[in-house]
DNA sequence: AATATAATCGAAATCGGTTTCGTAAACAAA
DNA sequence: TTTGTTTACGAAACCGATTTCGATTATATT
């Protein structure tokens, strides 16, 4: 490898006139910087990152902590949060930051989260994790670490969500509006957002006029295929089976799908059917589940928005971003008679 | 930031003293080592990576360059190669490697991927990219840098590769079997592993005594939907209808089999479907799309342990794992009477 | 007791950069 | 001509580790 003392060699000048050369120094003198830079260019010299960052106290690198535990779906084949991911990387490249993801090993040694960030000196962290009350999870939020937050809400890190209460609003709405009244919203596991979707939920069914009773709410998990077939099951099996199901998400309600069909029930002739989160599945089953669009764009470019600002700027204040969501009509939920 | 001098100061040894307990060496008497150690993990110490590599000639870090251009699924949400990343992903962390994504903007300034890899010092560089013969992707394949590519084949880079030519010599003789004659092959676009499929499935006809025509292959594009659709289209249309399909992907299949209903065809009455890969996708959608299964868990495995190996033992040999596919019969696959 | 051997430690060089500060030379102002 | 300013450069300290090698002390051997 090249370094600054070879060019510095070559040149016949300091190693400290190279690094200032580089570095758009004004005390260079122009002959001597563009020796420095086509000495540089012809022997192929790239800056050791490891050696800028133990000086300027800057990595350039962001850690990425997407896992996804008590699913079947981990963290890069989630498909939902895959596609924030994606947006958020876009994004912080442009930038210029290299993202890694943050793991509990690190060479031969067993490390928490935290002290995998300490030993790599990331810039940021991005989360977006499930299990939000992981003690390791914890210990990072409370470090001084720059750190996003997608979908969930802690008290003192900024995070980015779509507007969870409008989407499951919108889709009980409209499902009311086709005049359903009896409505099993099968959810996923209880967590920040969950609550919001409930609340939403349950909101709307009562500013209707409609009493929410118990059984309209069923614990699920989110991205769980066989959890949410079982949940499915026990529900068309009711003596009084609701007219509309809504699913945690559109992943589960394509399976969700299947169940009905398999009970030979016809959707949505005698069951409407509803998901949530707008991925690309929910437009590829028939028949395309109706379904509430987040926009993980959006939300992948506002976390990373946020981070490198944080990161940039020393000011960690919390700050929330809201990202609107969008109702998508499929031919999931029709019209009841009854 | 704890430093290996403030562990020093405070037990009262030197520095170096302080490192050698802490890596094990043999010339540290037990109690100063036992002080160190209880010192170390009292004050929060964490090495510095930056530090360590600089010193050691190690990141453990391995750079991924996963990008898929070309095609409107881009790198992390391609539910392809998200599948393989993840089985990387957890075999190298589990050997204590990092995973950062290769960009081609570090800090401020723009670099080629080479010019990246050499920044960071990756110890290694594992390649899943569609446009193999890219100028950049070419340097990268020529310079010393530990490689490991997944679908392709380079002259002298290891690569992981699943039995595609058996992959598609299953399915072409599936559908030969259920008395098909007239399959027509929607494949990718050309490509290493696209040359060989198409061979499997010309020799395959061959082999049953069926000459095989133009028409029966058209150039698609992996994980497009909307080339797929009109190439779907534009066969349906034929005045002779090809009793079944063969098409690039699950992914794209599925919309294929969109098209297929858009034409008022069922399936697999009137039309025979079949995709590759194997993707959950293929499950979801009705009918279950029968399609080939390739183990992205071993590809993703085989290709960390080759890639490690290389890293660990410095042999850059070009060994190629090949990985073993499997027919996955859906409902998609009818006997053709006729 | 004299010598050989083993155990323990630290000074110093090194990895590849950045940055401060002092200085010499060149130039301008008095 | 003397003084004051720029301009251009480099020595040296520093970032946080690792590792070699020499020195000292303690222990074992004859």
């Amino acid at each position: 490898m090249v370094t600054i003392y070879d060019i510095a060699k070559k040149v016949g000048c300091s190693s400290a006139t190279v690094s200032k050369a580089l570095n758009n120094y004004p005390d260079v003198n122009h002959k001597t910087r563009n020796r420095i830079l086509s000495f540089a260019k012809e022997m192929g010299y790239s800056p050791n990152a490891q050696a800028q960052a133990l000086t300027k106290k800057k990595t350039w690198n962001i850690g990425v902590l997407f896992e996804v535990e008590a699913t079947n779906k981990t963290g890069l084949t989630h498909y939902f949060f895959a596609q924030i991911l994606e947006s958020f990387k876009a994004y912080t490249e442009e930038k210029g930051y290299d993202l890694t993801f943050l793991s509990k090993k690190a060479g031969n040694d067993n490390v928490s989260f935290l002290q995998h960030v300490r030993r790599r000196h990331f810039d940021g962290v991005i989360i977006a994790n499930f299990d939000y009350e992981n003690e390791e999870i914890l210990e990072l939020i409370h470090s001084n670490v720059p750190i996003v937050v997608i979908d969930y809400n802690y008290d003192t890190v900024s995070s980015i969500l779509s507007d969870n209460y409008e989407g499951l609003k919108l889709l009980t709405q409209y499902l009311i509006d086709l005049n359903h009244r009896d409505i099993v919203y099968i959810h996923g596991q209880h967590s920040y957002v969950t609550d919001i979707r409930i609340n939403a939920f349950v909101d709307t069914l009562t500013e209707n006029g409609i009493a929410a009773t118990k059984e309209q709410l069923l614990e699920g998990l989110y991205y769980d295929k066989d959890v949410t077939y079982q949940k499915t099951l026990e529900v068309l099996q009711r003596a009084n089976r609701p007219t509309a199901i809504i699913f945690s998400d559109d992943y589960v309600a394509a399976w969700g799908v299947r169940a009905i069909g398999k009970m030979g029930l016809r959707i949505p002739e005698d069951v409407s059917v509803a998901g949530f989160d707008g991925l690309e599945i929910a437009e590829m089953i028939t028949p395309r589940i109706t379904t509430v669009r987040q926009n993980t764009e959006l939300i992948g470019i506002q976390a990373a928005k946020r981070l490198i600002d944080i990161i940039e700027t020393k000011n960690h204040s919390k700050i929330d971003v809201h990202v609107g969501v969008e109702l998508v009509k499929g031919k999931s939920c029709k019209k009841h008679e009854g």
